[in-house]
DNA sequence: CGGACAAGCTGA
DNA sequence: CAGCTTGTCCGG
């Protein structure tokens, strides 16, 4: 009689348990890893040798079935609970286990965990509102753009086995060094998998909410706001969420840190920690706000006057736009008012004497919607475009950075680009927005915690306002929420205006979404029929939005669905909608 | 996923 | 009806 053990094979499209016996000649050898839920094994499915995971020891062997036998132990996986908890992740998101498993194990083979030897570092925390929010159970913490990740990470660690996730490896690293150079055994994600399952404080990026942790006592995120917790494509996971329901599991501590946490994080239940007033301030930038509308008309009515004022100063300026090449738009002459489509909302461009849209369809003649008038400024708007103009407004070299520039030149003085001028160039005097209003204004109900998002960036870039750091914001729409919120260095003020609105629209997190698309979404529309509870709404864009008040009770009865054939995407509440 | 097997199509 | 493609099923 041989062990019977359960196995999932690492096949996303089997997505099944299968009981194979275990022969006790396979644990005879010196090096073989522990026979346990996780661990990854090979077997034999359909004549086919495969990689797979344990998730059951010593189970019934079925009746009727000759059973085939583990070929290999080959390396530890994640500990017992991940397996369970990617079963969790995988109703929660609609992705296979398989998927979540993946994520939870090692590229290469451990076929040992060292005994566990950590124990809390005796390191205190030296701020109080880092050891404050350690004191609860769990606790949101709004923290301003310039601080230090540092003192939260300790108190993480001080209350023994810390998972802390920070939006990139880059900074997990950083992290790590200063934590070691205190004194604190860390492990960094996936590189130190190993020492992490040892029982180390573990530091890492999104994919390190499934490090193989038993029994957590401490969970830390930081910059939750960042999107680059969710994965993009599906299942679209939240690192948060998965760290926040093994806190719960585990009976963790834990702490969301960011300067504008998401709702999502304000509305789990849990206390907000504010820093004081002053020293929240403190950590924002000086903020200006130029009206264009009050702008006279000038070279181009892109660049207001204190924009011409800060290019002749000779210091380090980062323009920042969203948009490439040279876009035409067309503002009206009287008001100041940019025209855009009654339908979608979008710029639209001027061609005699009609307002148009060449993707769109748009049509109509060039009246403002605001005052009237019929004179029109053409003015061509674009990263290309303005980097012409910026050239010579500023007497200077001008470097173009956008997401496919792969070298950015530290030496210039005066950058123009899209977003991703945010991310590649490190330090700067002023960070401009060229126009303000593509963000708050883009077609995605998250536009204005992103908006938020790009300021926090903006206000790291630029550092204190005791150092000067400024932020210069070109608008047509001063009053708008975000701005209000970002002046006044209270993120709060932004979040109670935008759940009062998702609460009205029925947006996440007020309500839940299914974004399905691909050439087989259709079919799958058709196959789910109408759902008491579930919403259906498309298609638009070959995409249709499934919404429901219960999340649980809509992935049940997505899951229920046979999956037709072909490409077929299901997105349970992408933060990009 | 990918092998097995059945059903459908073609040409002599 | 052999020889081929295409589709559906299912795995221990």
């Amino acid at each position: 009689m041989s062990l019977v053990v359960r196995i999932l094979p690492d096949e996303p499209a089997v997505d099944r348990d299968f009981d194979y016996l275990l022969p006790d000649s396979l644990l005879g050898a010196p090096d073989c890893p522990p026979v346990k839920v996780g661990t990854v094994v090979r077997v034999d499915l359909r004549g086919r040798r495969i990689r797979g995971w344990i998730t059951a020891v010593g189970v019934d062997p079925p009746k009727g079935v000759d059973l085939s036998a583990v070929k290999k132990v080959s390396s530890c996986g994640p500990p017992a609970a991940i397996v369970d908890l990617a079963s969790w992740a995988s109703n929660q998101w609609m992705g296979s286990r398989v998927h979540f498993l993946r994520t939870a194990t090692h590229d290469r083979v451990v076929s040992s965990i060292p005994d566990s030897t950590s124990r809390p570092p005796d390191v205190v925390p030296n701020e109080n509102l880092s050891q404050e929010a350690f004191r609860r159970r769990g606790a949101v913490v709004r923290t301003p753009p310039n601080s230090d990740d540092f003192s939260l990470a300790v108190a993480a660690a001080s209350h023994g086995r810390a998972l802390i996730l920070t939006p990139t490896l880059a900074r997990a690293q950083r992290l790590a060094v200063a934590m070691r150079r205190a004194g604190i055994d860390v492990a960094v994600v996936p590189r130190d998998w190993g020492a992490s399952a040892a029982g180390a404080v573990t530091i890492g990026a999104r994919s390190a909410a499934w490090a193989p942790i038993d029994d957590l006592e401490a969970v830390l995120v930081l910059d939750e706001h960042d999107e680059s917790y969710q994965q993009e494509s599906a299942p679209t996971w939240h690192a948060r969420d998965v760290v926040l329901e093994r806190a719960k599991r585990d009976g963790a501590r834990w702490v969301i840190a960011s300067p504008t946490p998401s709702l999502e994080a304000l509305t789990c239940g849990a206390p907000l920690l504010t820093p004081d007033r002053a020293i929240e301030r403190a950590g924002w930038s000086i903020l200006d706000v130029v009206d264009l509308r009050d702008e006279p008309p000038m070279a181009g009515s892109w660049c207001s006057e204190t924009l011409s004022r800060v290019l002749r100063d000779n210091r380090k300026v980062v323009c920042v736009l969203n948009r490439k090449g040279r876009a035409r738009f067309a503002y009206c002459e009287q008001c100041g008012e940019l025209a855009r489509s009654e339908i979608t909302g979008r710029p639209l461009g001027l061609d005699g004497k009609r307002l148009v849209h060449p993707v769109d369809g748009d049509d109509r003649p060039a009246v403002c919607q605001s005052c009237s008038s019929t004179k029109f400024r053409r003015v061509k708007l674009g990263v290309t475009g303005v980097a012409e103009e910026l050239t010579r407004l500023a007497r200077r070299p001008v470097e173009e950075v956008s997401s496919e520039t792969d070298l950015v030149a530290s030496e210039a003085n005066l950058y123009v680009g899209t977003e991703a001028v945010l991310h590649r160039v490190d330090k700067a005097d002023v960070v401009v927005f060229l126009d303000f209003d593509q963000e708050l204004l883009a077609p995605r109900y998250r536009a204005a915690e992103q908006a938020m998002s790009l300021l926090v960036q903006a206000a790291r870039m630029v550092g204190r306002r005791e150092d000067g750091g400024r932020i210069l914001i070109q608008t047509r729409m001063p009053q708008h929420p975000v701005l209000e919120a970002a002046r006044t260095a209270d993120p709060g003020s932004l979040a109670r205006t935008e759940l009062v609105m998702r609460r009205e629209l029925q947006q996440p997190p007020e309500a839940h979404w299914a974004i399905v698309s691909g050439q087989s979404a259709a079919e799958f529309i058709r196959r789910l029929g109408t759902q008491p509870g579930l919403e259906i709404l498309g298609p638009s864009n070959d995409r249709w939005r499934i919404r429901g008040d219960n999340r649980e009770q809509m992935v049940a009865m997505l899951k229920s669905v046979d999956r037709p054939p072909g490409r077929l995407r299901i997105e349970i509440n992408p933060l990009r909608a």
